[in-house]
DNA sequence: AGAATATCTACTAATTCTATAGATATTAAG
DNA sequence: CTTAATATCTATAGAATTAGTAGATATTCT
């Protein structure tokens, strides 16, 4: 349920990102300014979310990452599941590779399995119906509200 | 989004007294037995369901645990939340007591706030329509399924 | 009095999360 | 061709959280 700080990071750094309008190209060493996030902590996060082909990069002087994709395109769900890695209330309550749990005899007895796959659903439904968009168009608001820089910048 | 082992073990054990039917008493030792759960670590887990509201206890040789209110009424938030305590995606994102995060300069600066706010009642929303109730229910389909005791008995 | 139970506090062990370190590869510019 | 700025990758250290254990005390029934 608590954001991990990967997640957190990495809805910061993909909304910065985003609020740049057209896909420009960031360092990594920007975006952590910025963002106040630890630059090798965040280099992790971004390859992750490379990975995951929420971002391209390019190396050498003038290198950095840039979103691919509209942001209207990239949901929570999408971005969580990059930096954190699949996520199911219990081990065998993941729909596509249900896993025995430690304690239980079988997946056949665990009788917790159905009820908690559903569970699972509606939350990814949850994470999947908000966008980095919205993300985007909030931090926008907050902006322009205290005109200020998205986070810290004074 | 992991069910911890409390939680996992919370609902294994109000499930195993909602199956009782009648509000009958329970030990800790039985239900540990039954579910293998370390009993020691079921103690606290059912101290904290009992300060929650969703048990009672009686002390003494033959004394033990029992269900208070029907299944019908507790749900899965309420467990959780007992033996968890409370949850929010940012400490800034709790509805009652917002909290400012330990990395932004101030509440009102946090443009993550207004959305994972909304994100956690969304699951709190999940987490409260399920109740105790459907744990017995699926859980005894299971039961009548397999012929055999709620989860371990063979 | 004795046996079986819940209650409470403190502590230890295991695991996961967060962050740092350091070496390598790539690219642009001078 | 050298330098500077960047991304990439792997390993490890440090911190925090979670899981589990231990032991003493209080209560109740027989």
């Amino acid at each position: 349920m608590k954001l991990s700080k990967k997640g957190e990071y990495a809805l910061r750094a993909l909304t910065y990102l985003g609020a740049r309008g057209a896909p420009s190209v960031v360092s990594i060493q920007e975006i952590a300014r910025q963002e106040h996030i630890p630059k090798k902590f965040l280099e992790q996060i971004l390859l992750a979310l490379k990975k995951a082909g929420l971002v391209q990069s390019s190396r050498g002087k003038a290198g950095g990452y840039t979103l691919q994709g509209a942001p209207a395109g990239m949901t929570l769900g999408a971005i969580l599941q990059a930096v954190d890695g699949p996520s199911a209330p219990l081990p065998c309550a993941n729909p596509h590779a249900p896993l025995k749990c430690p304690d239980c005899p079988s997946l056949e007895h665990c009788w917790l399995r159905g009820v908690m796959t559903e569970v699972g659903e509606a939350l990814n439904g949850v994470f999947n119906q908000i966008t980095l968009a919205d993300l985007c168009r909030r931090a926008e608001e907050s902006q322009r509200r205290s005109g200020q820089a998205l986070m810290y910048e004074i």
